[in-house]
This record gives C-alpha cells, structure tokens and sequence, in this order.
DNA sequence: GTTGTTATTGAACGATTGTTCAAGTACTAC
DNA sequence: GTAGTACTTGAACAATCGTTCAATAACAAC
C-alpha cells in the first residue's frame, strides 16, 4: 500500500514489490492472485483506515461544527507529518486510472462518498440544533468540504506554507460558519 | 499532448504516441529527442494555451468579480464539454509525478501558480473598487479559489451532476462576494 | 538531371514489465 | 520419524517498454 501510495499504480512495480516486502514473486502471486488484485486489496485497507479515521473525527462529543473544523486541523497536520507528499491514495488513484475502469474508480467514489456522507450527516445535525444558518443546504455544503478537502491535497503539492494551507481552510470554513 | 492528458504520462507508450501521430518512432526521436522530451512540450504547449484563457476570461471588461464567476462558469462549460473526464493536464501531471522531478513539477507548479497571481490582481482590483469586503485578502481569497478549482477537477471525477457542482461553485464564491 | 540535404521508414536492441511453475524448504500431525 | 500440507524460491516466460540506426524516400538548389 505504502509504495502504490507514494509511486502510484503503474509506477510501482512487482520488483518493487518483491524488494518492499521481501517476498519472491511466486509467494506474492500465492498470496494475491496478481498485480491488481494486490492493489485492490491496497485500496480497501486504505478505505478501511479512512473510514475509521473519519468516524473518530466526526463522532465526537464537540458541537458539530467543531468536528468538522477539527476535521481539517487533523489533514492539515496529517499534511504536515507528509514530507514526501504521497497525499491521498483515494484522490491519487481516482486521478490515475480512467474512469472506464469501473472496478477501481467505483470503490474509490463509494469510499469518498462516505466521507461526504458523514459530512452531511454531521451538517444535519448542526442545522438541528441552530449551528448553521437555515438557509444553508448540509447537502450542498458537505459536497463544499469534499471539494475543499481534494483542492487541498493538490494545492499541497504546489509546495505551499503551512500558514498558507491554514488560511484557505479558515475561509472554506466560514461558509459553514457564517 | 490529447494522449498524456487522456492516459496520463507513464500509461502513454511510445507506440500510442506513434499511432497516434502517424509517425514511425525515428520521426518522433527526430523531432522531440525522447518521450520525455515531447512530454515537456505538451506541458508547455498545454500550459500557454491555459494562459491564453484565462488571460481572455480575467481582462475581460465585467466587474471584477464577474469576470472571477465567468472564469468558474467557463470551468464548468469545460467540464460538461469532457465526457472522458480528463480533467486538467497540469492538476493530472502534479498528482503523477514525484515531487523530486523539479523539472516537471516546478514547470507545472510554475503555469498554476500564473493563474493564482492573476487571481490576485482581479482580486485586488475588486478589493480597490469596493466590491470586495475591505477585511478579505486578495492572497487569501486566490489561494482559496485555486484550491477550488482542483478540488473541482477531482470532484469532477466522482460523477456528478452538473447541478451540483454549481452549487458548489455558488457556495465557494459566495465567500468572494459576501 | 544531378547532387546534397532533410525526413521517413521499420526492423532491431537491451531492459523491464507482469506472470508462471517446477523444485526446494519449512511446518504440522500422528 | 514419517507423511502430508503449506509456503518459499528464483529462474524463465512472452510481451511490452523506450530507443537507435542504417537504409530509403522526398525534396531543394543549381
């Protein structure tokens, strides 16, 4: 995961494999039946770990537009503990394979779009209890936070200051806040 | 410059690019000196013709904070006129290649980083003429839009409906224009 | 029409790609 | 200790990768 993470699907290759892992290609190939499998299984590690993140993040006790802003401070130092820039697997991957390749893209979409659905939930419940202005859609704005969360990962890879990366999150949270 | 913007740089083989042009492989290696080599070209060429756009769209003579809507309409234009989903050669190319190929990624980072400046400065002209908040940062606000932007490009991806990346770009400038 | 320059051809190169498999090693069970 | 199962080894496969180059064709100048 960590090498299809940081070199990206075609770029990695079974020598690589074989050398992270310090299996011999026949033991790899028992293990997983190929290349794609391998990382398909990549994916749903990644997605599993995503998702558990995200559910530790949102279901705190905070108020919940506090959570969602401590969503954002959690990326942000994630990005931050990133030197080498590796980002998303799931937007690097989305980004790489076509989308005609529906088995791979559609679990991509399916792992991001729960994101965006705990987001709404999240931005239902602040709606509920008078956090967000009436008027504002959690639909709209969680597809907002999905948007902010992936123009991020690739600002970040203009190589930006930390100071800079802050900003744009506090001006992307002040249309849930406002 | 279709083909890597379609397959991406590393999925794109000599041969595509040869069946692609009608040209044999000592041609190719005539003209351009490698495939690497004719990729940087397609960066560029790519780049410039971006330029021109959005030099046409941000020196139009709307208000300033019309011509920064009609640029996000453009966008969306584009986006609905690209079923293959390409996206943007150059968001593709920074999620692709490593961040130690300066020589492409600085390129890249380069051509981007010409679109935020020119934010910018229509920002700054909205911000002189009062049409802006006096408490906004044309800095800030670029940088925001910019992160839009890409995170369009990526949302773009998931499929959705035209609606609702309007909504989302609604959304985004409504922090410009409150 | 001949000469000189430029562009095109397409077979061939070594390197690397993903994948297979017969042979060998390690472990379990009785 | 023996039999049986499971895992590992690493050489080898065909296919494709990016690249080269001598031979050929096309064109220009006089």
């Amino acid at each position: 995961m960590q090498l299809f993470w940081r070199k990206g699907y075609h770029k990695t290759s079974v020598r690589d494999l074989t050398e992270a892992t310090r299996l011999q290609p026949g033991s790899l190939y028992g293990a997983f039946s190929n290349k794609r499998s391998l990382f398909l299984n990549s994916l749903d590690y990644y997605a599993e770990e995503l998702k558990q993140f995200v559910d530790s993040v949102l279901n705190s006790d905070e108020p919940p537009l506090v959570r969602i802003r401590l969503f954002f401070e959690h990326l942000l130092d994630e990005t931050a503990a990133d030197p080498e820039g590796k980002g998303c697997l799931l937007v690097n991957t989305l980004l790489e394979v076509p989308a005609e390749d529906e088995e791979i893209s559609q679990r991509v979409i399916q792992a991001l779009g729960y994101v965006e659905q705990r987001f709404r939930q999240v931005l239902t419940e602040a709606l509920e209890q008078g956090e967000l202005a009436s008027g504002k859609d959690p639909s709209t704005l969680a597809r907002l936070l999905m948007t902010g969360i992936f123009g991020l990962r690739v600002y970040n890879k203009m190589q930006p200051q930390r100071e800079e990366l802050n900003d744009i999150v506090d001006s992307l949270l002040s249309v849930v806040n406002a």
